[in-house]
DNA sequence: GTGTTATTGATAACCGTCTATCAAAAAGGC
DNA sequence: GCCTTTTTGATAGACGGTTATCAATAACAC
């Protein structure tokens, strides 16, 4: 049960580390294999797992899709979903107004906010990437 | 394409208004079976299909379970899991402060705010539900 | 380097959800 | 009731994400 220490865990811990948002073990996967081109999928899914389990990374939940994952330790924070390349960003603190959240008798113990829209590159105006700009 | 009238399509219906929170298709399916035993479950998916192209049912997406529905037009609100009994419950309004949600540059089409915790029930004390009680 | 044992990659299998298929049953106009 | 067309229920299968299996490979203590 002794951790070795393999280039496969650093490319996957690394790939999180600089991403600087969520990502999915899709794209970890995508990141890391650039730094070694047969890394397999599987390992990448046993390392999420063990990272996780070792308190290193969280799940980011989201409907319908697949979890991301983000460095562990972080402030009280939200996501955001660009809806055209489907990334996932990390937004700054909390717009949750706290009183009177649910009816009486229920018990709060934890919330999630997630916003949907176009994150700043997908929303920039259309010329900006078009083939014939004037 | 005419649309005929069936025991199913109204027993699916009628779970759905009188349960008064977003429901799985399999507590529709389990709830719309007291009135007709023999009700199959992939007629329950091709009427809540059918029911929200037809606008009068929405979808309400969780992370990493099946989504809810419920009865569409309803005033904008947020939703409440219970982590004991898994059931959904809707929420009043929105607490949701408005201002500067997402970093300059995106663009804030939409959001959903889910709460998570102990509904009135789950949240009773032990000894109300106790097999002996005092 | 050697030996032990963890780790890896490929792939089959799994899981829950949902959809397609199709013969049998039922709705509804006549 | 009769006929046409929709709907139904059972089940196989699709789907995306994830895990198990296992022989080959690699880490690292010596």
């Amino acid at each position: 049960m002794i951790q070795r220490n393999t280039r496969q865990r650093d490319l996957i811990r690394e790939a999180i580390a600089r991403a600087g948002r969520p990502l999915s073990p899709r794209e970890i996967h995508a990141q890391s294999r650039r730094g070694l081109p047969g890394l397999g999928i599987a390992t990448v899914y046993r390392h999420l797992r063990r990272l996780v389990e070792e308190g290193w990374l969280v799940p980011v939940e989201l409907p319908g899709e697949a979890a991301r994952y983000e460095r562990s330790g972080k402030a009280h924070h939200h996501h955001f979903r660009c809806r055209r390349c489907r990334r996932i960003f990390e937004l700054e603190g909390c717009a949750l107004k706290t009183r009177r959240l649910a009816p009486p008798g229920f018990v709060v113990e934890d919330h999630e906010v997630v916003l949907y829209g176009l994150c700043e590159r997908c929303a920039r105006p259309a010329r900006s990437t078009q083939r014939h700009p004037g």
